[in-house]
DNA sequence: ATCCCGAGGG
DNA sequence: CCCTCTGGAT
């Protein structure tokens, strides 16, 4: 068993190493984890994803049909009447904020990018409803640009695992990034976020099944 | 009641 | 740091 006693006199190199000997377990774990939305283009991926905030990606999978076949391009999409995009993705919640964001996405898309949606995060960040999670989940998934996408999940279990304490996002994506240098980051995210989900649970994480219970000092029997 | 693989704004 | 936006599932 590892306590947070032995994490606080753990050595860099120790860290790492029982680091990446949990990451071992979680790419064992989860060999099929991967992207959930359904899209077939950057732009089906970044509308989704900036629909999935708060809402789970099944959810947001039944609306996208309709919503593509609607709005099939940025241009479609920028030009599309608040209320009747409100009555599509109604059943995503915070629909109203993410009807703007959306328009606004498609808009500064088809305006300032040529109507491609842009591949670097410094590009991504700046439309409208898309944060740096958001960007990196584009990039990793729709460019294969490897990135941390580091959300709610991410961020409460690499803290769980003493892989890091830090709470700023943009530092914990460098911590971790710097204890798996040349791993798939990509992989790597949906693996921390498919075992938050799973087993690694916000309130009462099921320990007793955690295939990395050996290695994490906030096991609890 | 509480939670969803967030983002923007004060 | 906090708050708000929002609906549906459990």
């Amino acid at each position: 068993m590892t306590t947070w006693a032995d994490v606080e006199r753990e050595s860099p190199l120790a860290r790492t190493r029982r680091a990446r000997r949990m990451g071992r377990i979680l790419a064992e774990t989860y060999p099929e984890a991967h992207c959930e939305l359904d899209f077939r283009s950057p732009y089906q991926l970044i509308t989704a994803t900036i629909l999935s905030a708060q809402c789970t990606d099944a959810r947001v999978n039944r609306v996208t049909p309709a919503l593509f076949a609607r709005y099939p391009t940025p241009q479609a999409l920028a030009a599309a009447d608040p209320v009747e995009l409100e009555s599509i993705i109604r059943s995503t919640g915070f629909f109203r904020a993410k009807a703007r964001n959306l328009i606004g996405m498609a808009r500064t898309v088809t305006e300032r990018f040529g109507g491609e949606i842009p591949r670097t995060l410094d590009d991504l960040v700046t439309l409208p409803g898309v944060g740096r999670k958001t960007a990196n989940v584009v990039l990793g998934n729709a460019f294969g640009v490897p990135g941390l996408t580091v959300d709610t999940h991410f961020g409460r279990l690499v803290r769980r695992f003493g892989w890091t304490r830090e709470k700023d996002p943009v530092k914990v994506e460098f911590a971790v990034a710097a204890l798996f240098p040349r791993r798939d980051w990509t992989r790597l995210s949906h693996e921390l976020i498919w075992h938050g989900r799973r087993i690694c649970h916000a309130h009462r994480p099921e320990c007793g099944i955690c295939p990395l219970a050996r290695l994490c000092p906030s096991f609890e029997a």
